[in-house]
DNA sequence: CCGTTTTATTACCATTTGATGATATTATGC
DNA sequence: GCATAATATCATCAAATGGTAATAAAACGG
């Protein structure tokens, strides 16, 4: 089913959480300390992480800003109000207080993954259907192919549609560098895209800024 | 914000988790009893369903499943485990049990609004919708242009909305910190902002000093 | 190593923009 | 009500901006 990381540095309890996770289906991976966590990750993806908040070494409060991307679902004795709240804002999917039943914790994972599963990888808008996973593009049925840059930057916009993004940050995410100073890389693309995709009136421009997708 | 629906019988707590909610920014409609939801939910869209599970007439979990497309919250007094994993399983997004707290509800719904996208910064007044993260302006439903310094400065009148600025206040913060320029050039823009946006009431004028926003 | 595709850069042009000065209107204090 | 100061309105023009096509450079594949 899903790639779980269960980070909790209590051994008896993830492990139990790896078990009964493993009987529906997930397979996970263990660690007991913050430490190991941004070293298994690069070496890994995972769909899901299971993040205690007292960890040895670090908070987990702490770590889940260097999670970008992925989903994660705080798992913790602290169960004051004020700290489900510092959870949910920084980014969490839900917040488990312990002592929790497992079918609950498996139920509640299950909503997240269904949420990212059916999160959207297609993107459509007149006629134009771009399939985010297959990384492919039909205009009215028919194959349009895009440079890499291209699709990159197209993945971009998608992910960030309705938002006005700057040329800084559409070079920092699309291309993944901070440039400094002038360029017209960006615009120069954005032409292509709207030309091959018949964008024209879906990408707009944001004078003196940058550029926004609109649904 | 977002548009909420609200399904509880019970008057008091449907209208604590309506004020509450419409405290930090959203739109909230009121059902009392299973039967309006349907109606209500063909005659508006909304964002997000906080649904009661026993409810005159109808149970919440029957109910779900002809919300199609619609997140839903559960917010009921069942605390069962079982109860959590049906409606868990009934393709909820999440379960909060009565008694809550309202911050926690309140942080509970960012959550499922974050994933959709729905956590839009809104400024709004007379009709005029103004879309920070899109940039965009909307007078009576209709489009309207900002050039890019009009925006900026919109975008600092909100910013610091109820607050007399002064003219070289706003230079500094929405032409840049080294700009030299007349004060006189604020007053230009502002009349273009108060005749765009309807806002001749709205941007009060302070004499002497410059300028304020109000809400 | 060479031809092809992709990507970046450059120069030019039409358009938009915004600062400013001149002038009209409104507000304020007496 | 009047004189004066403050603000609003308008027109103008230089500068800035984004679109475009052409060109240069780099990456890729065999």
């Amino acid at each position: 089913m899903a790639e779980i990381l269960i980070v909790e540095d209590d051994a008896h309890i993830n492990e139990l959480m790896k078990r009964n996770l493993q009987l529906v289906g997930h397979k996970c991976t263990q660690c007991f300390d913050g430490s190991e966590v941004l070293k298994t990750m690069y070496e890994k993806e995972f769909d899901l992480v299971l993040l205690d908040v007292m960890l040895p070494g670090i908070s987990g409060f702490d770590l889940i800003s260097k999670l970008e991307g992925t989903p994660v679902i705080f798992v913790t004795a602290k169960g004051e109000l004020e700290d489900k709240l510092q959870g949910l804002s920084l980014g969490a999917e839900d917040y488990i207080v312990k002592p929790f039943e497992m079918l609950e914790l498996i139920a509640r994972v299950g909503v997240v993954l269904r949420r990212s599963n059916k999160n959207e990888k297609l993107f459509e808008k007149n006629g134009t259907v771009v399939d985010l996973e297959k990384r492919t593009v039909k205009v009215h049925g028919v194959d349009v192919t895009l440079t890499p840059r291209e699709f990159n930057l197209l993945e971009i916009l998608i992910e960030n549609k309705n938002v006005a993004m700057s040329r800084e940050k559409l070079l920092e995410l699309a291309w993944g560098f901070d440039y400094e100073g002038e360029t017209k890389t960006v615009d120069v693309h954005i032409q292509k895209l709207r030309k091959k995709l018949g964008f024209e009136n879906v990408i707009k421009t944001v004078m003196k800024l940058g550029y926004r997708l609109e649904t």
